[in-house]
RNA sequence: GGGUGUGUAGCUCAGUGGUAUGAGCACUACGUUGACAUCGUAGGGGUCGCUGGUUCGAUCCCAGCCACACCCACCA
């Protein structure tokens, strides 16, 4: 028995439990069936889930849902990631509260340190995606940094480094000076600030007091100044080309040269060149062949380079304009708007330095990225992404790999003893390699930069089905079927992935790519700590259960927009599951089940037939958007059929069958509310697998699994017997309408005559006589005799091609009943006013299409018909 | 500076070249009708951002404009 009240905690953890000891989520590996796999964005180890996670996986564990249903041979690749920095910032603020750095461990012991935390504290993550109900295969279940994925990284960097797309070179890089290490242009964020554009002048050499004038927001990179340059066209600074400025507090003489860099329009005209701390100087230090000069420390402190060794660049700053106002060549300091680099997780300011890095080629890998994109073996959906994608991959850079970080993966490198580098997949191979270059055994050391974390990432697809070995993972669910995942890591990780893939699998990750948007409060704000408007998923499903939280998600879901999270909404959908969970009683007390020889096609009675045909009708509507990737459409498409087909429709036109005396209805409609009831359970249970279950185990019993009931093929149905229901639906509407317009309360029954019905009609009223007496609560209902007369008591309301007899003996508001006639006669009129405007436009008659225009006609007849009706209607009480 | 997206009911959003049967929430009135008040019934509420164009017809297609959001680039 069920209880009384929907209460999801009751079951949710339990059914999910059963599901994961059954092996349920476990892909059967039947070679004859299709297989379909996802591989799951793996979250970081330090992660907890987030509202963007739940859309995430809602998304994609109704996908998978849908098509284990299907029959298909189904896996979604489940694990996490070690996220480098993320990862290694939470363990040393850990050793921190006792005092402890890093360093006072040493690198080995602090992995080990970082490994320890990851058994005891990481992975929370996956606990909650289990009380979401997300159906991964956990016994598959990988991590970036785990041993097979770790020789998945070696033998992948060993391929590109000899093929080579690896390569080390002293580049200007995105410096962070809090972890001290390089960062891609993707891990700096640009925040908008007011700083100070300062003013000053440069002697020029050989000269009497004459200068250039500068204009610089970092005064203090002054020391690290190659050239002066100005642009070529600028009329008033070109005479200066070829002279020497000479940098003041350290008297250094510096060319002036011509460079188109210098805009004449901005600034002084005149720009510094700081070649070794600016990504355009380096440029333009390029082309002219300046010296490199760095005055930074890793820590971004100045160095010996430089008059303030030891100073931060702020300190340094401002006694670089000290000095300049002593010489007396500061001439003004303005505020000025600028965007400032600062790193993603460290959130210090990203100084541009120079640094041995190590680069991965890949404007060349992205070459393959982008062909198997345009040629659609990958597709975005939507599709509009995939012009981010090609605009992105069609002008990438270099991509940054090294990391001078110590929990990530070890490059595989060596050095010999005058620093020769060999890249071998283990350091027994690179030993081998090394003695055999030398003639001699040889000391090597290792490199000690680890990768981006992205890098490992990167390999995802196929890292985790096994690859390098030739598994039967690997071979059966490799391309992989769709990826869903947010649009912000379009770069990070899609790009990056299909960039690996195709070098290394010379083959798609996956064959779509379901993109959605990001998970926003209420307002459309960002979600952000540091605003304070972050929503709990997990206090989310507390509260309303896990089914309500992804029936949300999929609602909302429509694709290329954000979602607002709304907790009226998700209360929203905890009812709909508190309606079906109520329809289900109901279903209980009338003792329906579904007879083992139930066969849906001889159903006899018309609202039966009905219901069944409406119930096709939603499978196919939810099979087709799902398809499509439609989710809110699908999600609306069950929650359509639940609440306002079978709860509000179905239930109460079976209530006088079920409580009648008719056995053989009585006993078709016990089945058929099963059926339908199955139904539902099976078209709704990727978005509620909770509920669902928890109802399939109780109307049809536990030794069927839901998880794996065959999904319907929506069958035709007979579109007649829909119609003829659906005309006793609007009827009872009308009826409804009339009363509550007449102030008619519940308790009173009624008489109703409908005047003027044609023969279906007529057919229709006999047919659902109970029914519409039920649900419109009437105490009769007839045809009216056409030879009858019609009492000036009697409210009119057209319906249809006739007219609805409402008597209400003595207590008809005449005045009143005037006025809603006159203001359905405005509303007809002006209708009617169209019509006639259309139809006596020549060029609409003449080139619409004969259906268009023939509507426009049966409504204009209509139209007047009904008119006709109202007059009349009034005619009749005009005199009271 | 380059790009993308969004402006539809009070709010959050669907949707569509042919009267907006729009949805949920909110609102109003009525309701203890033998599943459900986490509910039911009925109802009010929109010149579909602005201006042009294409079309017989535009909220929908095209162009321009305005507003908002996001992405990329940019420390002179």
């Amino acid at each position: 028995m069920l209880e009384k009240n929907y209460n999801p905690k009751d079951f949710e953890e339990k059914i999910y439990a059963s599901w994961e000891q059954n092996g349920d989520f476990k892909p059967d590996m039947d070679k004859n069936k299709e297989a379909f796999a996802v591989v799951i964005p793996p979250p970081n180890v330090t992660g907890v889930l987030h509202m963007g996670h739940a859309l995430d996986d809602t998304l994609q564990d109704i996908l998978i849902r849908y098509n284990r249903m299907l029959g298909k041979n189904v896996l979604w690749q489940p694990g996490m990631d070690h996220a480098g920095i993320a990862t290694q910032m939470v363990v040393e603020r850990n050793l921190a509260k006792d005092g402890i750095t890093r360093h006072d461990l040493g690198r080995e012991k602090f992995i080990e340190t970082v490994w320890k935390w990851k058994e005891q504290s990481g992975g929370t993550i996956c606990r909650q995606l289990r009380r979401l109900g997300a159906s991964c295969d956990w016994s598959r279940e990988r991590f970036t940094m785990d041993e097979g994925l770790s020789r998945a990284v070696r033998k992948i960097f060993v391929n590109l480094y000899k093929d080579g797309l690896i390569y080390k070179a002293k580049k200007l890089v995105n410096w962070d000076s809090k972890f001290m290490t390089a960062v891609s242009d993707l891990e700096v964020v640009q925040k908008e600030t007011v700083g100070k554009m300062y003013y000053y002048k440069y002697p020029i050499e050989g000269s009497e007091g004459e200068f250039i004038h500068i204009a610089t927001t970092r005064p203090e990179t002054m020391f690290g100044d190659t050239a002066v340059a100005v642009s070529k066209e600028n009329e008033k600074l070109k005479h200066l080309i070829g002279k020497k400025a000479v940098l003041p507090i350290v008297n250094r003489s510096i060319p002036i040269i011509g460079d188109e860099h210098a805009d004449p329009e901005k600034g002084t005209g005149a720009v510094k060149i700081t070649p070794a701390h600016d990504f355009n100087d380096f440029e333009v230090g390029k082309r002219h062949n300046l010296p490199l000069i760095n005055i930074l420390n890793p820590d971004t402190t100045l160095n010996e380079n430089t008059p303030f060794p030891g100073l931060d660049t702020q300190t340094a700053r401002r006694k670089t304009i000290e000095k300049l106002e002593e010489l007396g060549l500061m001439e003004k300091i303005e505020d000025h708007p600028m965007v400032i680099p600062y790193g993603e997780r460290s959130d210090v300011v990203i100084e541009p330095l120079m640094t041995d890095q190590w680069f991965v080629d890949a404007p060349k890998l992205a070459k393959e990225a982008v062909r198997v994109v345009e040629e659609g073996k990958t597709e975005f959906v939507p599709k509009t992404y995939e012009k981010t994608y090609f605009e992105w991959m069609r002008n990438i850079q270099p991509w940054c790999i090294s990391r001078q970080l110590w929990w990530g993966h070890q490059m595989p490198i060596w050095y010999g003893p005058d620093g020769e580098i060999f890249c071998e997949e283990n350091e027994e191979e690179a030993q081998a390699v090394a003695d055999k270059h030398y003639g001699r055994h040889v000391a090597l050391t290792r490199e000690t930069d680890v990768l981006d974390t992205w890098f490992s990432s990167g390999l995802w697809a196929f890292s985790t089905l096994g690859w390098p070995d030739k598994t039967e993972y690997l071979k059966t669910f490799y391309p992989t079927s769709v990826l869903v995942t947010g649009f912000d890591i379009i770069f990070f990780w899609v790009a990056r992935m299909m960039m690996m893939s195709m070098y290394m699998m010379k083959e798609v990750p996956f064959r779509k790519i379901y993109m959605h948007g990001l998970v926003r409060d209420e307002q459309g704000r960002k979600m952000s700590k540091s605003k304070g408007n972050t929503i709990d998923p997990m206090e989310t499903i507390e509260k309303y259960g896990a089914d309500a939280l992804r029936f949300f998600m999929a609602a909302m879901e429509t694709q290329g927009r954000d979602i607002n999270v709304s907790e009226a909404r998700i209360a929203g959908y905890r009812n709909f599951a508190t309606k079906l969970w109520n329809a289900a009683r109901f279903g209980e007390m009338n003792e329906v089940s579904l007879p083992a020889d139930f066969d849906v096609s001889r159903v006899k009675d018309t609202v039966n037939k009905w219901i069944v045909a409406k119930a096709e009708q939603a499978t196919k509507e939810v099979t087709d958007n799902l398809n499509a990737f439609r989710f809110s459409d699908a999600a609306n498409a069950v929650y359509q059929f639940v609440w306002g087909t079978f709860c509000d429709w179905y239930i109460e036109m079976i209530k006088p069958v079920l409580y009648g005396a008719d056995e053989e209805v009585k006993t078709e409609t016990r089945a058929v509310f099963a059926w339908v009831l199955k139904r539902i359970l099976i078209i709704l249970h990727p978005f509620m697998p909770f509920i669902t279950t928890e109802l399939w185990n109780n109307l049809v019993g536990p030794e069927t699994k839901l998880i794996k009931a065959p999904w319907p093929q929506a069958e035709n149905f007979d579109a007649a017997v829909v119609k003829e229901v659906d005309w006793a639906i609007d009827l009872i509407t009308a009826i409804r309408s009339l009363r509550s317009e007449m102030n008619l309360p519940a308790s009173t029954r009624l008489t109703v005559y409908l005047k003027d019905a044609n023969g279906e009609s007529a057919a229709a009223l006999r047919q659902f006589n109970r029914i519409i007496c039920s649900l419109a609560r009437l105490e009769k209902l007839e045809c009216f005799a056409p030879s009858a007369e019609i009492s000036k008591d009697m409210v009119q309301s057209v319906f249809k091609e006739a007219v609805i007899l409402l008597p209400l003996k003595g207590v008809v508001d005449f005045a009143a009943e005037k006025e809603r006639l006159n203001k359905e006669l405005a509303s007809l009129n002006k209708n009617l006013e169209g019509y006639a405007r259309k139809l006596g436009n020549a060029s609409f008659v003449e080139r619409a299409p004969a259906a268009v225009v023939e509507e426009e006609k049966r409504r204009q007849a209509e139209a007047l018909e009904n008119k006709a009706k109202i007059e009349e209607a009034l005619a009749r009480i005009a005199g009271f």
